[in-house]
DNA sequence: TAACTGTTATACTATAAATATAACAAATAA
DNA sequence: TTATTTGTTATATTTATAGTATAACAGTTA
């Protein structure tokens, strides 16, 4: 799997590494159980610093993404993801409603929102390996 | 139109304030020529300072949503907001796909997550006034 | 023993957010 | 004319976050 920064970009380096990795588990280039490099050895390969790593590393153990063993290193949660549950829709809700507030003054409709949803979602349905 | 701040959130004041102005034209609660409180009536209404509104107003401004003239003062964009183009096309997808990402990891169908779109757009959608 | 793991601690730089004053130029109202 | 209000600009300060730089510790593994 590639991980690709953008150290121009207003986003924070370890928000990119977070939503990479996110977007890996889910078009499955990231299995269960798959092993993540470690903090110094990803750190260097990306020309970043260790803390930088961690941060992300730390963000996605607590959101349930990725598990940390002292022995077998970091690894992606063998059992999935948690579902989706209250306080996450609620979340999304806040995350979307401003984006669509701004589609609204523009004049997009509500089919042309939902269809560059769909496009997206169709990123991510490509069926497990590219052999 | 009425503004409230979350001064315990980590999204900065100016983001809310441009935000609720944005939700505000999508609603129609604010017309394309109305008037908008001067920075410094607004920033002691809001109990916050004078370059915090500003901040959001410029970037209202520089976005289209609304104009600035010396003598009267700042009014919602009669000519009403740019359309969307390539580049918003562009900005909006880059916001949408990481939460579609993280939606699919967590087992949210398609389905769902279009609903919760449409939901959110039938907000926008009230009939002019509710008198 | 040596190398590697995650983890913690400290210190530093740089930037963004927010505030606090102050002043300027233009328009308006007394 | 004076006084006030407008947007605007300029400085300075505080606070918080992002990122880096070292260093060390406690386990694990080769």
């Amino acid at each position: 799997m590639y991980l690709t920064l953008d150290l121009e970009s207003e986003e924070p380096i370890y928000t990119q590494l977070k939503y990479q990795i996110i977007a890996g588990i889910a078009k499955k280039e990231l299995s269960p159980g798959e092993g993540l490099p470690s903090v110094r050895s990803l750190a260097a390969d990306l020309g970043i610093n260790l803390h930088t790593v961690n941060k992300a590393y730390q963000q996605l153990k607590q959101e349930g993404f990725i598990l940390i063993h002292r022995q077998k290193g970091v690894v992606v949660n063998p059992d999935g993801v948690p579902q989706a549950n209250e306080a996450y829709w609620s979340e999304l809700e806040s995350k979307i409603h401003p984006l669509i507030a701004e589609a609204v003054c523009r004049n997009v409709s509500e089919k042309d929102f939902l269809q560059l949803c769909s496009q997206i979602f169709t990123k991510f349905n490509i069926k497990d390996d590219e052999s």
